[in-house]
DNA sequence: CCGGATAATGACAACGTTGTCATTATCCGG
DNA sequence: CCGGATAATGACAACGTTGTCATTATCCGG
């Protein structure tokens, strides 16, 4: 049923072990076996098996933990992060811990996995990647990781972290408002315990700053990175006669409840209020109107995080290799769609 | 580090088979040793290693195999299939396909992720689930799989199959839109691989059938399961002055791109047309207006399947406890919203 | 063409577990 | 109390791979 290294070598008329060497690219192998194995293992669609090899102490296994309830952006990562393992023949074990846990549990559940499954490494995405205390004894306990967080500058651990910078995109979104002749902009915020939150509402605010637009104290108005969430501030904030004439979510999901607030209250998007978004979500594409937003390439960020810990992995067997790590930034970039006009 | 078998053993003064058939509840071990095993194994926190059993055959791990681009879809399946995975103690595999290979590509990947992986069994949805070259292959190849499908009656493989009524539940929103008076209704259909795709297009037949309402050729539209797919057929359905006054599109995505339509052709919904969609995804909640739909407990049911697969693959190892298989359909709920009123 | 060096290949143990079978301990009837 | 039956325990192989070391083949300088 099951093809192994040792029909492979018979078939080849070689020892097993030199299979091995060839399945592994190992060199010291002679041009004719080489071939004669590489035959044998096409015509007996051999493939090395994973669970041996982990016994070997050869884990090839990587986990993402996630506790963020977003399901758009956990599939997009999930898939940069399966491609990029798919290509360096890793495994993924996927964990989704509950949002709503504490630091302590979260981390006990990620012990238990890494153990149990004998996970080599981690990919952390926010805001379990920006939680200090989980992140500060995960190193402690020897557990190897790369997380993806919202920064505006390198972190400390630049070596295994992506950073997003959040704060000059929506800087740049919150000028793109400025520009069209907004001043009375809200800034509806993202969950406290998410980085970007912090970072978006910088940017807004040092874009304003630059700008001598002063910032009523009520103008930002904090909450959670939901669609309900959204709403609610919408109904608030726009049933009065002084409202903005734009409105900055923290994301999409937060634009899509302020839209339909909008809506409910009879207000016009974007003849009589803009709203702009954060993220690139199917619904700033699909909604009408549709939303001018910031594009994070989460697939290519996940795949570069995954890329950076197999390195990582495989580097503190062979070290003096590691990653400059010259280039773990992004910048989203933003897309003016329909949601954007000038105030009338 | 990691403790094994061996040091529980040597800790509890006896052989370390001993060690394993306590840990494995064999009987066949003295009371007053299996006391002094338990002490060892809870002293050292022993847990036995999932590699090891795995490479002896007894793999705890199942694969979860999907093509379906439909980002929503997937998260709430994987999330139901985790959490089954998760009570029983078994790991995930993740993998999802190409959905533009071939049915042979497709079950070659499959073959090579069980081999790979030492996968014990696997969860398919559509539509790969209801290929019947790739089902069938699967099974001559010994493969255990449990699967998830469309279909308004038993399957004959019903004891592997979780099936779903979206004949009689597209028959409900048929009815609805009927109850509503509409009659010129427009389908808009899923991709044709899908067998939902035309399970709902029966539904929406009989219903018709049923009023006696002729049904005009042109009232169905084929296509895709995708927004841009909607949004062309509402483009070329909706600009004619015999258009229809309501349109059933077969799943939310359609309905999305089909509301996006006729917000473009300046046609208001639901007072000049009727949408419905299918699936009950977050968009139907958000859009404006929000869309009647069907709700499918994707992730129960994919935590079913996972159940399903978990119990064969225990059973056949000790048979006669098969599943009966009395409950294995579903019923996709109608969910009444906004985009559906009354034609003027 | 010989012999030492090096390159290529292979034999075997090991990873941590479970299954098979052998061995030892215990029981029980006469 | 003996001996055969059965229960309890253990020794060892095996899963499929990689690492270590030994063995064999090849090369190359004199």
């Amino acid at each position: 049923m099951k093809v192994t290294i040792k029909e492979v070598a018979e078939l080849a008329g070689v020892s097993f072990k030199t299979v091995s060497r060839v399945v592994n690219e190992e060199d010291g192998v002679k041009t004719e076996l080489r071939e004669r194995v590489q035959q044998a293992i096409k015509k007996l669609n051999y493939q090395p098996n994973i669970t041996a090899r982990r016994l070997r102490g050869k884990s090839a296994t990587i986990g993402f933990i996630y506790n963020n309830p977003n399901s758009n952006y956990v599939i997009t990562m999930l898939h940069g992060i399966l491609a990029t393992c798919r290509e360096n023949r890793y495994e993924l074990v996927v964990h989704p811990c509950d949002s709503k846990s504490s630091a302590d549990e979260t981390y006990d559940e990620i012990v238990a996995l890494t153990q149990r499954s004998s996970v080599a490494g981690l990919v952390l995405t926010p805001p379990i990647s920006e939680n200090f205390e989980i992140i500060s004894k995960l190193e402690k306990a020897g557990i190897k990781f790369t997380r993806i967080v919202s920064s505006s500058e390198p972190p400390k651990d630049v070596e295994r972290t992506i950073y997003i910078d959040d704060r000059r995109a929506a800087y740049q979104i919150t000028e793109h408002l400025i520009n069209q002749k907004h001043r009375a902009i809200s800034f509806f915020n993202g969950d406290p315990e998410h980085h970007s939150s912090e970072e978006r509402l910088d940017g807004y605010k040092a874009a304003m700053r630059d700008n001598n637009i002063p910032i009523e104290s009520n103008l930002i108005v904090s909450g959670e990175y939901t669609f309900e969430s959204g709403m609610q501030r919408g109904k608030t904030t726009l049933d009065s006669d002084s409202r903005p004439t734009a409105i900055f979510a923290c994301n999409d999901e937060i634009a899509a409840g302020t839209l339909f607030a909008a809506r409910m209250l009879g207000i016009n998007v974007p003849e009589q209020l803009s709203i702009v978004g954060f993220e690139d979500s199917p619904f700033s594409r699909q909604s009408w109107p549709s939303l001018t937003t910031a594009k994070q390439p989460n697939d290519e960020i996940a795949g570069h995080a995954t890329q950076l810990l197999i390195d990582l992995l495989s580097s503190s067997s062979k070290p003096g290799d590691a990653e400059k790590a010259h280039n773990h930034g992004y910048l989203p970039e933003m897309i003016v769609r329909e949601s954007s006009l000038p105030p009338r």
